[in-house]
DNA sequence: GTTCGCATGTAAAGTGTTACATGATTAC
DNA sequence: GTAATCATGTAACACTTTACATGCGAAC
């Protein structure tokens, strides 16, 4: 039996602290989405699968009459945690639409090339500004603020990358239409 | 009919010039790989469907007995084609196994921590590593030659940046153990 | 009293990879 | 002759998203 990543994201969130799976999902939507999301569909399934196998157990914690269930960390669960932790990384994949059609530009009016590249400036620095934002909110120290820090200084030097390059760009056709 | 983005990769790599399925699969390898896989068992049937819609046309090229179709763009797709290029990019994703561990850090024993940040810089330096040697064996000029750089530039800088997060770490690390 | 947030789940559809199967041609 | 490359394709599996369905509790 083999854990998928996503599997092993719910073991490093529960390793914290106790969680919920909606409360699971939170988490991962205020931390670790910019790199490995998680949906609802993954979630409450990846529970059952672990709590199967072990490494998490469930306890009903009703508020009134809603039920809940909060979920725990095993000592079997802690030991996987560690285990993967350990090895090496395998799985690292980008898929960038924008990068494509940049990739194209060449079939693209220089206009249209100058809006692809302000896009790919401004996507990013949303992004930096986001992480940004969740920093100042007081975000978290340790390795997940090593993370975070490190998605916004990439995402800032992305945006300057493309920032200077749709100066270039710009310039250069200023320069075709002057001669 | 919605084409998905990999439709999209097929169609601009058909506007330079026309290609088997097995040149597409080798184009796409050598060049957007890094932002934008495909594999054979979406290829094939992406042409069919492409050809169904009439936005490529293959014909029948063979080698010897060796049996070939040779797929270029019709009208209508190079028409899709600049469409999907004029309209906004959609998908961004992120999957880093690597990050996921490193946020996971402080559950990890100090060296264990730096290890994963080695592995880090290291695997960046990798990549950057492939692309150079793409661009000095005489790779693309034009956009794919921006977007070939950007790829050089952006893995430099995080291996870089992973570099003095792990001498950072290496260095309290070796305080705290003469403390 | 209605909207928003909490909470759990499933079904269907879409996307994509891997492995397998087949066979011809070219280079060593 | 044999290994690598060219060439096409499918089947099984894995993974994920999206949409839907349901209902309580709190805040306004």
């Amino acid at each position: 039996m083999t854990l998928s990543p996503t599997a092993h994201v719910i073991l490093g969130l529960l390793s914290s602290r106790d969680r919920t799976g909606y409360e699971i999902k939170a988490a991962v939507d205020r931390s670790t989405r910019f790199f490995w999301a998680a949906s609802y569909g993954q979630i409450y399934p990846e529970l059952k699968r672990l709590a199967d196998a072990g490494m998490v157990e469930g306890r009903p914690d009703p508020r009134g009459a809603r039920r809940r269930t909060v979920y725990s960390l095993t000592a079997a669960g802690r030991r996987e945690l560690q285990r993967w932790l350990a090895e090496p990384a395998e799985t690292f994949e980008l898929r960038d639409e924008g990068l494509l059609k940049l990739f194209f530009g060449d079939d693209l009016e220089p206009p249209a090339a100058v809006a692809a590249v302000a896009a790919k400036r401004e996507h990013h620095a949303q992004i930096a500004g986001r992480l940004h934002a969740i920093e100042r909110e007081g975000g978290p120290g340790g390795f997940p603020g090593l993370v975070l820090r490190f998605g916004i200084e990439m995402n800032e030097w992305i945006s300057a990358w493309w920032d200077r390059e749709g100066e270039r760009l710009g310039r250069e056709a200023a320069e075709e239409r002057a001669a």
